[in-house]
DNA sequence: ACCTACGGGACATCCCGTTCCT
DNA sequence: AGGAACGGGATGTCCCGTAGGT
């Protein structure tokens, strides 16, 4: 067809591609509100202003406040994944990864790929309430929380081959323990509990290697 | 005397005690509004009726929807705080207290004390939503994780005195380490990440166990 | 073109018409209120009804109250003016514009030209509070009145000029005078106090002739 | 009866005369703030916090804010009443009550007995405006420009009889044309009309004087 | 007698979603 | 596709009048 959508190679008639850059131009006035002002305080007329134009255009392209807010998100997730993907055959050892999932934390401001920032960043418990509020950026979240899990897991097992982990405990569930750890972190974090990320790394790494 | 109410004891005039009383009806509405629809669809008018009262009357108890809100929060930590330190001497062995720390998933539903619900309670990303809102709420929430930290690193040092937690990691950290993954499984659990909450429980015991 | 909907002469977009057609619409359903109820009593809500839309609308078109108060007012007045001066051209001899200027009670009752309700009138005590609650009013009004001074007093002095007036009094002087009269019948009458309008005329009419 | 009310004779008990204290003390208290706010602006809360009380204190002593407009009304216009009257008999002749009859502009300043202020004044058109509210008003307002007209009639009378005043009009009749004169220039005046007040005077005079 | 909690109405502002026009 | 009028709901403020306490 001559107006197929995922092919990118035909030029795009000139009025397709102005509506394209209508949307991400939506998109990218509402992450950057979002990241300002949380996901509930900044107003469709703020955001659309921000964009260059009126609710009239917003409204074309989105059918509510939450479909919006759910692209938006996607949007920001995808950017977040490809970019831990892309560097997630970096991962070689425990260690190194452990050092790298605490990036993670990274959420908190513009999420970073050998320093450069790649996109804008929310606080994690914006993240959380994205999560409740739409079913498919909780799926998005959950398959980026579970590909970490066993990216983490086959290092653990890759480790304990090595013999640099502990062997009296499956790979899988110590994964978990590690990934929630992160988790906990980061919520510490952001609640701003008097937190020493430092020892704290390397008790996990005792706690981890063969006694 | 004939009007006296319940008994002489309190010399609180029946205004004052009137007054109080449509407070806490206020308080108790919204917080079970916020529970069901989150923190800002609830419509003051709801609330209010909910209570059996009006806005007229709203306004005479709080400046605005925050400051209602951040005194609904305080009420319910301050609920759970009773709740957890009138339950801290029980805390035997760290075991016990992992297995109880857990509960504070029920964070998620209402908060219980041997089984009786002693008040709402409110997803968890709802709490760290209000601690970014109100500096008053993330104080309470800090201090109530911080006892938890506290409590927990004496239960290690205990073990470790009696040789049930291994002496080669600071008991401090430690009990950093242990509260973070509750906070990060609590994440897990509310994302709907598949997490097996038990076998990440034995984990968490045998690493800490001495070798 | 196909889409003139009544002629081509007005090129004013059917969006603009519309709109309008509106605002004209809430500023009749205002004087019909403040006719009835005075300036402060009628609710916007109840104008906005009246007229057929919510105060959504009229903030569209209004900035506030007061704003909407003085466009009421000046529409009254303008009509007023339209009036007065449309058959100010009939104005033959004083003896007959006395009379007239009497009708200008009628901005007591709905205003009339030959017998027909031009628009709604307002007490006229209404007028003077509008009159010193906005200056373009209190503008519009002293215009009103300085232009029937003008015209009195060119009666007068053709009057005298026909001998049917004293010549020894200032014929501007003699129209303030004569226009204070008027002023003070129409209070005098508002209040309600016993006074036979018709021997007043005739003495007015003795007071100017000649000797 | 102990008690009654009309005799001043007894001591009225402290009560009482606290009672009738508080009443005053609102009274003047709203006759400040319509003179300086006008009828409606005045809120209840501002003229009792103005006496130093609360809106409990008023509505022991006034039935609605409407019962407490009049009763200030008719408090500020006894006031007036009695100026006049008290001066009434001071008016000797026509032309020089013409004079007085215009100090009656000072209703828009506060009136002055020998330059003594005596009350606090009002716009002219709040003075209507409190007649058409309530019959009471109205019946003082009347019973006082009757009054008026009565006292100029008895001068034109005189005049009459001394040669100074024309014997071709009727008294009364005069007497009310007169009044009429007054209170357009009144409005005239409060509305800001370009108007020369000493020719117009002199006119008036040169009109009734006898040819 | 006086005070205060409360019901309740209005206003101005802000916002979302719809509809109609251009 | 985009803009703007409009419906309509919510908030916070201000106000009046009532009811019940002290």
């Amino acid at each position: 067809m001559a107006r197929g959508k995922t092919s990118a190679r035909k030029p795009l008639g000139e009025r397709e591609q102005n509506k394209r850059q209508t949307r991400e131009a939506l998109l990218d006035a509402g992450l950057a509100e979002f990241r300002e002002k949380g996901l509930d305080a900044p107003s469709l007329d703020g955001i659309c202003a921000r964009a260059g134009f009126t609710r009239g255009a917003f409204y074309v392209h989105f059918k509510d406040r939450e479909e919006f807010l759910v692209a938006a998100m996607e949007k920001l997730l995808g950017t977040f994944l490809d970019a831990i993907i892309a560097t997630g055959d970096e991962a070689h050892d425990l260690e190194r990864t452990i050092t790298r999932f605490a990036q993670m934390t990274e959420l908190l401001g513009p999420p970073r790929v050998r320093g450069r920032a790649i996109a804008p960043g929310l606080p994690f418990h914006h993240v959380m309430e994205a999560c409740a509020r739409a079913p498919s950026i909780r799926k998005r979240f959950v398959s980026m929380l579970s590909g970490a899990i066993d990216r983490v897991g086959r290092l653990a097992r890759e480790g304990q081959g090595a013999g640099t982990v502990r062997k009296d405990v499956p790979d899988g569930t110590l994964a978990s323990v590690l990934v929630c750890v992160g988790l906990g972190a980061l919520v510490a974090l952001e609640a701003g509990i008097p937190f020493a990320a430092d020892p704290v790394r390397r008790v996990v790494l005792r706690l981890v290697e063969p006694s």
